[in-house]
DNA sequence: CATTTCAGTCAACATCCGTAGACTGAAATG
DNA sequence: CATTTCAGTCTACGGATGTTGACTGAAATG
């Protein structure tokens, strides 16, 4: 019945505490989007008083700014097979992580100006490299409707929940979008009629 | 310098007044969304009184319900190549067609459970017509990903913005999406290499 | 013309939010 | 031990929002 043999140090206290701040927020801000998400709201899930978030992370917007995040795309170049098997996997991280932080983002995109703008930007250079790896005129609209596919099958998944693509595996979407991206890219059918094509 | 000869009755006063504050509506909410738009800024942009708007359609939510619509997507049935010619064409009415009323509710879905709701429900009535085409084991999830990419195409166009997809032709988004959602569908190769193939 | 109806206006209320600042007590420091 | 630092708590302010209700004056009604 003594007292914790290890009392944590008060840094070792104020970095817990900071965590779990920064955990209820990405959870909050990914389940309601960044308008009805309160820093109150945070503080209660957090176990702690609104006036710490503040003074921890200075106000709401550089809170949502601390745990909103796109997790960056690699950088895609080659063959338009090449570029098409690259946007297939990145689909994949995006479909498979955990992703709370993008979700925060994806949440507020439509609503948050800043949140739009940055996934805006983001989609934007993802297409900027896909078009320069295609050689046709409307590289440019090509490389859109990729980006627009990948948005659309985040959000069917993660945020409206749609049947079958909710709990599917993440290597049967990869399966069924494979053609479709493809097509998009403007190259013949997929390489191999099922199973990811070895080298 | 008489007064107008025709003054509008107080009937006809007041379904110019609920006009111009539905219109103001439709509008506010499809670019800001349901949070962001208030009560007092459509009333002022409808150049009226925010108790007006309450007294003619109730609360801000019915107001929402009120101009927020999704426009019914036609039937689809027939062969999956026939089904998916019809989905592209619903696809070029979505892409075209003014919407600002559909916008204030795509604009919301993400953030206002109700307007989220009311897509889920849409997207997943679609894709119960378009998988019972599909003869394949996962039909239900080629379905909602062909949902998605419509979504997403919407989306990326409209709310987002997206280069290349902004400013393009409707006809030439479908032309480069029909072998995808063919492909998508299960079905071959489109049926003509370019053009939309006569009857 | 007398009366009623009602579109439109105005002011206010209750609530919630982000945020600021004073305060407390225990841990760190010398 | 005396002093300082600082994590954590509490209270309150200023502003915005949805919503309500009283009021006004002109159009409709008989």
């Amino acid at each position: 019945m003594a007292a914790d043999p290890t009392r944590p140090s008060r840094a070792e206290q104020r970095r817990q505490t900071e965590a779990r701040i920064l955990d209820a927020a990405r959870r909050l801000f990914a389940a309601s989007g960044f308008d009805r998400t309160t820093i109150r709201a945070v503080a209660t899930a957090a176990d702690t008083d609104p006036g710490l978030v503040m003074r921890y992370f200075g106000s709401k917007d550089e809170l949502f700014a601390r745990v909103a995040e796109l997790s960056p795309d690699r950088p895609v170049a080659g063959s338009p097979e090449e570029v098409a098997e690259l946007l297939l996997t990145s689909l994949a991280d995006k479909l498979s992580t955990d992703m709370s932080g993008t979700l925060a983002m994806l949440r507020s995109m439509l609503t948050h100006p800043d949140a739009g703008e940055e996934v805006r930007v983001a989609v934007t250079e993802q297409q900027r490299q896909v078009a320069a790896a295609i050689p046709a005129e409307d590289a440019v609209l090509r490389a859109g409707l990729i980006g627009a596919l990948t948005l659309g099958t985040v959000i069917g998944r993660h945020l409206l929940q749609l049947d079958g693509v909710r709990d599917a595996e993440v290597t049967d979407i990869v399966e069924v979008l494979r053609p479709a991206v493809h097509a998009i890219a403007g190259v013949g059918p997929a390489p191999e009629a099922a199973g990811t094509p070895a080298s």
